[in-house]
DNA sequence: TCATATCCTATTCGATAAATAGAAAAATAT
DNA sequence: ATATTTTTCTATTTATCGAATAGGATATGA
């Protein structure tokens, strides 16, 4: 699941996308009061975007945010890995920040990572292809699962 | 990332998966210790599966644990679902647990449930195409990542 | 130099993860 | 029947993390 955190992020750097190209900044209160998020919090968040090069940042009076490059450039996965981690299920699954599983020296586990990379393999291969500029072309239209839910 | 306790609940059940069939019934004592797992934490992971009917179970003297089908079957998905919950990242991407997200009201994030739901679909693509008995049959023979990092 | 915005540090609050303890309940060998 | 073994239940613990807030320091442009 995705953290609040990864939400908020994604909902605010669509809402950038949304005015890229700009030769403004956008403000965080702008952001956290269309986008409804806590105001503070997205701060931090932003500053997390910031030091991962997704978003640049102006201090002081007309200063704000904006996306580093245009929104096609900046997938969804790149987001979610800035703030939640990796794509994949354990660390020794993970292409982008790999890492020995605490618990990972264990064969039976081993046995595992196979099916866990083919896991991570095939999210990424979902979200890294799907960028802002993609998102930020509106709502879509295909029948949600709200509606099936329903029915 | 997968719990712990995911991670755990996949070793106890490979480990079921091997003995099967499997006339007696194997005790939550020696799976912990072969698999080096937390004897009482095993325990609850066991009794959760149990609700869930992955597992049997037989108290008393001579009791233990089993599964209740054959290991192929049993799908990795299927385990962390019971363990972990969704496979989703958000509950409205959810096909076997949908549910509306805190914030999923706002029109910005629904942009970004059809992707989730692509990602989602991918997951268990995967995860729900992997069995134990495959994951029984051994350790996997290609490179794993571990090689490939340390390289 | 003032207004405005980001930026930094600290703190809070609650929930969840990861486990442990101890006793009750059930099943069976004897 | 009874003792033994094993699951099962209830409670508690400890630490960590998620989510958020507060307040001030710092930078920027008018």
């Amino acid at each position: 699941m995705l953290s609040s955190k990864a939400k908020y992020a994604l909902r605010a750097a669509v809402f950038l996308a949304k005015t890229y190209p700009n030769t403004t900044w956008t403000l965080a209160s702008d952001i956290a009061a269309t986008q409804d998020l806590p105001k503070k919090f997205l701060e931090a968040i932003l500053v997390e975007l910031r030091d991962h090069g997704i978003v640049d940042s102006r201090r002081g009076r007309y200063g704000g945010y904006r996306l580093t490059r245009p929104p096609s450039r900046i997938k969804v996965g790149d987001i979610i890995r800035v703030i939640d981690g990796p794509l994949a299920l354990t660390p020794c699954s993970s292409r982008t920040q790999y890492g020995v599983c605490a618990d990972c020296v264990d064969p039976v586990l081993c046995s595992l990572r196979p099916v866990l990379q083919e896991a991570r393999d095939a999210v990424a291969g979902v979200l890294d292809n799907c960028s802002l500029a993609q998102l930020a072309e509106g709502p879509d239209t295909r029948p949600s699962p709200a509606h099936k839910a329903v029915a």
